[in-house]
DNA sequence: AACGCTTGCGCAAGCGTTTACGCGCACGGG
DNA sequence: CCCGTGCGCGTAAACGCTTGCGCAAGCGTT
């Protein structure tokens, strides 16, 4: 393999110049630095930033662990966080901590080890001790998705207002008993979903029954079996909210084995778009989580505290959008006013900090 | 940060024996290794693996560069990678070229600058200068989904017996013409797509319209107007062959907008299967890449090519399953016989080298 | 002519590991 | 009692780069 030693050989320079030039860290004149980059390509030299890292102390790559990337919301978190990256001159280390808090403690040691400059992770239902890890050893972290406290950085959708505004409109439709299929009980995400559910029930007047809430463990299989169960409830639900979208599978094999019709014996809505979302008979209506966005913020919060270590930590909320179609039980709009119809999704509203603070969505210097 | 020599000065002993207590690479009495293990934990040292990879030229870890991480079958191969990687105790650095002969040389590049052991890419349609760059700094590297040449390692679905199993199915319901969504051009899986549907054409004995084979880039939006296009010709076909995910999205949204149903006015049958192909109205048929396989194949390979660079290239073909539904105009079968039904599905075969040599799916030594 | 400033570059000391040598000690056999 | 042999460990030289320091030459000023 050849070094930066037989690149300054080659060009007739020292080590430093080639360096130099490389880096385009101090002025080098205009013939030198062209013998340089000959000889650079003359060999074949590719720079060795292995090397450069120990010495500078920084590899320029963030780390990435979040579970289940088989989820295509986190696949476009992923995307988020790549372009984001790529697009700061970082290199991306992807590790799966697959949902189980030894493993999580294990990647994330994993990826420190590697001196990644910074850390995305989506915390386990039990995080405290990859937490404590990464606190003690202060590693730069923003937290994705499911929050930790509010002494780190952290981005996540803003959960219970549209799960709330999912279940009002049921509400509004005229159900009174409308069912949820929650995730796994311990993430911040299935704790405020559920909030958001209680809170619409009691602002339309609405009996709480316990009957009509059945944990699906954020997984399609899970939620099969939970559908199931609430739909054996004595009084059971005329219409279902899931609370992700590996659950909305569930819940439609569990509603297509009973041969129940949605929208008609049961209304559905869910938490979590997909691209195949408005393929489905009906066409579902669904809460969009700004994937994409919550990766580029979750990079944009790392690179701002790894460029000030002392910042105070904030928590970015982004806003979901309710996109409304027809599992609901609303009749199929017009063409041309496909997608939200109006009163029912927000004005796209800006993200906020925890206490609402406006934040810029570009970047904070 | 704390160093290897901070440890050795808390455990009383010098860094070479840190080093070795750390890899486990020469015997220490035990209690030096127990003084070594509490300095360890109660400085909260954490090994730099980078000043090792310096010494050693060895970085255990992988570079993944695929295209369209968004794309689920792609996300498979993610999954098995991810797997296999961790599994031998690799990490998995990922790059995006975004389908984009330059910008796949960048991060081929980039993950060589980063020195990992290998790479694992899914070329682009024009790969030639990237292939160049890796051979000629012989960078071990095994190539996915999309062949390059036998000259290099390789692993892909078997393509042309699938789409020609399909298609020769829609045949023997009675369609003679069926139409086909192609892939981007320049891909060899568009290729042996393309082939496989030739042959069945052939070898059911119909004539070839060239009318009826539109490309759909890949993707959901120029599949759609492909579809369009067919559905426009002037004997339009009566049976729609897509040939991947993202272009089934397409050819059903076009379907839908011209209130065409399925399988009753078109029939329909697809390459790539995904988790809500079979909660569609009407089930789709599709033939399922076994993406995780393909993934944890190529890190096999890898980690074959690094143990012995001087092996033999290798091509391995591993078999798809067909997934036989109801959107081809089957009738829908009764519980229990859901999925493949006998004569269309294939046995599930071994994966095979070009040539058909077979292979040992487990670990070749 | 002497001086100082600028420009362009080289020298060499690290960065945090691994690992080839080699040294001291205890022990057993002659 | 001496010597050979393990065993357990330390010393120091790399690995390929960055970067502070400093030197030499060229040039404009006084």
């Amino acid at each position: 393999m050849t070094t930066m030693v037989d690149v300054a050989r080659h060009a007739g320079v020292s080590v430093a110049t080639v360096s130099h030039v490389l880096n385009d860290t101090r002025p080098v004149r205009e013939a030198t630095r062209a013998a340089v980059l000959r000889a650079i390509d003359e060999l074949g030299y590719t720079h060795n930033t292995l090397a450069r890292s120990l010495v500078t102390a920084r590899t320029r790559s963030i780390g990435l662990a979040v579970s289940a990337i088989s989820n295509p919301y986190f696949t476009e978190i992923l995307q988020g966080v790549e372009a984001g990256a790529l697009e700061a001159g970082y290199g991306l280390l992807l590790a799966d901590p697959h949902d189980d808090p030894g493993h999580e403690r294990k990647v994330v040691q994993l990826l420190h080890e590697r001196r990644v400059d910074g850390m995305i992770v989506a915390p386990s239902a039990e995080p405290s001790e990859m937490v404590g890890y990464l606190t003690r050893r202060s590693v730069p972290t923003v937290f994705l998705d499911r929050l930790v406290g509010d002494a780190h950085d952290q981005v996540c959708a803003d959960n219970t207002a549209p799960m709330r505004q999912l279940v009002e409109h049921l509400a509004d439709l005229g159900h009174t008993r409308i069912g949820l299929i929650a995730g796994l009980p311990g993430l911040s995400t299935t704790t405020e979903r559920v909030a958001g559910y209680r809170a619409a029930l009691r602002s339309r007047g609405l009996p709480h029954d316990p009957g009509l809430l059945a944990g699906g463990n954020s997984e399609a299989a899970g939620a099969e079996a939970a559908t199931h169960q609430v739909l054996s409830a004595e009084h059971p639900p005329t219409a279902l909210v899931t609370a992700n979208n590996a659950m909305t599978i569930g819940a439609l094999r569990a509603l297509g084995s009973r041969g129940l019709r949605v929208p008609d014996d049961v209304a559905l809505a869910c938490f979590d778009d997909f691209s195949w979302a408005d393929l489905f008979t009906p066409r579902l209506t669904a809460v969009a989580q700004p994937g994409r966005e919550i990766g580029a913020a979750a990079v944009r919060l790392l690179l701002d505290r790894l460029a000030d270590p002392d910042r105070t930590p904030r928590t970015l909320r982004l806003p979901c959008t309710l996109v409304h179609r027809t599992s609901c039980g609303c009749p199929e709009l017009p063409r041309g006013a496909a997608g939200a119809r109006p009163g029912t999704a927000p004005p796209a509203a800006p993200a906020t900090e925890e206490g609402n603070i406006p934040v810029d969505e570009r970047n904070t210097p």
